[in-house]
DNA sequence: TTCAATATGTGCGGAGCGCACATAAAAGTA
DNA sequence: TACTTTTATGTGCGCTCCGCACATATTGAA
């Protein structure tokens, strides 16, 4: 019955996202994809607004008013980039401090639909995970996507690494 | 390494949110929560708007607005409820179909995650997940809001039911 | 009968986003 | 070199979804 575990994957993913979403109201005071560009750019690698854009899957002037936004609670800095047209962001200080977290309010509020499993299951659990994730035949940017949101130190073994050999830090 | 393990279920959770969302505004019109709403209302018990706010999480004028563009748009009607003050709501014929193509694009998102799984893991897999599910303490307003997306006709054993023995049909 | 509780609806505004358009810079081409 | 296309960013404008404050009608309780 493929459905019925479907189903039961469906509720988990939901109740996952609603507990993320609220972790991030506590945290930040803007929602949508304000907690995955923090991410983004916090990786350092200084994105441009086109970048961050297909990463987040949003439109070009969502983006810039979403950067704006950052900007305004002073968590994000536009500095030049490698054009004269390009913009590179980075974090502030303070954007910093906010992205840290949120990875910690994200991880907090998975971490307790886990702790019914035993060490083991879960050893099973992420095995299968993993082995979910890995299948999935994703783009480059794709893979970004799905990662969005992701605290990359915690992920060891990542099955679906958007770096490929050559290309650099993101 | 639990936190690992959580990671890669933020992940899959929001694979698995994206492509229902994906699904959901490929068959309605409208997003946020009306999805939720047509699911909800589409048992036939006639919720009064209050009853279907406090499942979905909305403010109260933020419903009578959900409510009213399934209205406009064809999918819902109000009824006389039990007083002369609720309302009751109940689908409409197209309300019906609509809903039905949801649950079918949601269920189909899903599915093609558990392809890379053998029968037997996935076996694994439910069970696993139904643990997490029937491990939740939650109020049985949370556990509908949790199932609010659910096709319950696939869900056998349901791990967190909301209907106690002697509270009808939702 | 008066007052609180319950249920619905409205006025208004804000957040987040997309479309159409404008502008600047870089790259390609004649 | 001059012209055109592509790339990257930003703006004007409007839409959707939603919440707060407020208004109204009905029910129940004192």
């Amino acid at each position: 019955m493929t459905n019925r575990t479907a189903n039961l994957l469906g509720v988990v993913a939901l109740a996952i996202t609603d507990r993320i979403e609220d972790a991030a109201r506590q945290i930040l005071s803007h929602t949508g994809e304000t907690p995955a560009a923090l991410v983004i750019i916090g990786y350092g690698f200084g994105p441009s607004n086109d970048r961050l854009r297909r990463i987040l899957g949003l439109s070009h002037p969502g983006t810039v008013r979403l950067v704006d936004r950052l900007v305004a609670d002073g968590l994000v800095e536009r500095r030049k980039g490698r054009d004269k047209r390009e913009v590179a962001l980075y974090l502030t200080k303070r954007g910093k401090a906010v992205r840290e977290k949120f990875l910690k309010g994200r991880l907090s509020a998975i971490r307790p639909l886990l702790g019914a499993l035993s060490a083991d299951e879960q050893e099973s659990f992420a095995a299968l995970l993993h082995k979910m994730l890995a299948s999935m035949d994703t783009t480059d940017m794709e893979r970004r996507t799905l990662c969005r949101l992701c605290d990359d130190r915690v992920c060891s073994n990542c099955p679906i690494p958007a770096n490929k050999p050559g290309q650099g830090n993101q």
